[in-house]
DNA sequence: TACAACATTAGAGTGTAGTCTATAGTTGTT
DNA sequence: AACAACTATAGACTACACTCTAATGTTGTA
């Protein structure tokens, strides 16, 4: 798959997707047997890693959070436990961020309450 | 209440205070007494606007989004059906935002178990 | 009264995450 | 062969949200 296939399918352009590889997140490979051009190819994993960075960043994680549990997951860069460690910080960031939502739910619907008893 | 004052209590810096006060976030007021400065005076509802700031911070508003919530509470640039049209909005993408981050745990879930059982 | 510690403004600088432009080369269709 | 449509790279530009600096003035304490 060329870039600009992929960016179809995953609705990420491909200046956003040329982004994410010189920043680290995804890796398009180049066939060697062809000596015409340098044009990378990407496979399905990388599509799976591209719908996985749209949801993670939707949740604000940033590209280089993103990038370390990209690492946790694909690469073996890391031991079984650093992995785990990661993958579980991740967690925990985001049932913090969850709370924080539950908290702004309580008070907006304060704040509806307040506007329709026409108290502000 | 001077700004160093208020910055000690909320923890956010008096730089980025003045910042959210040019971005119409927070109003100080300015004694019209005192002829000798022009010093800004802070209240006990702009220390809860700027908690309410972090907390929407935190969850991944934008300041301009922000400053819509405090305009629908705090003022009266809007009709009670504009502000509950407003307050409804953020709810509703609070609610979107809380699907993203249940999803996000189910795939980090699924990443640990795989790291678990060595099939990465 | 000296002086540290505070206040103001304008404007410059930083980091993040893109987004776009220019240049140059390649591929596929007519 | 002509030409549209693709590809790569470097680097400029943008928006957002700060963060800092410089210049200048004010306040409170020794």
């Amino acid at each position: 798959m060329l870039i600009n296939e992929i960016a179809k399918i995953t609705g990420i352009s491909a200046h956003t997707i040329r982004f994410y590889e010189k920043s680290g997140l995804i890796e398009g490979k180049r066939d060697e047997s062809i000596k015409t051009n340098n044009y990378f190819h990407y496979d399905e994993e990388t599509i799976e890693k591209l719908e996985f960075i749209s949801d993670a960043k939707s949740i604000g994680f940033t590209i280089r959070e993103i990038g370390q549990l990209i690492d946790a997951w694909y690469k073996n860069r890391f031991s079984k436990e650093e992995k785990l460690s990661i993958l579980d910080e991740k967690l925990h960031s985001l049932e913090q961020k969850m709370k924080e939502i539950k908290e702004m739910k309580k008070q907006i619907d304060t704040f509806k309450k307040d506007v329709l008893n026409d108290k502000c």
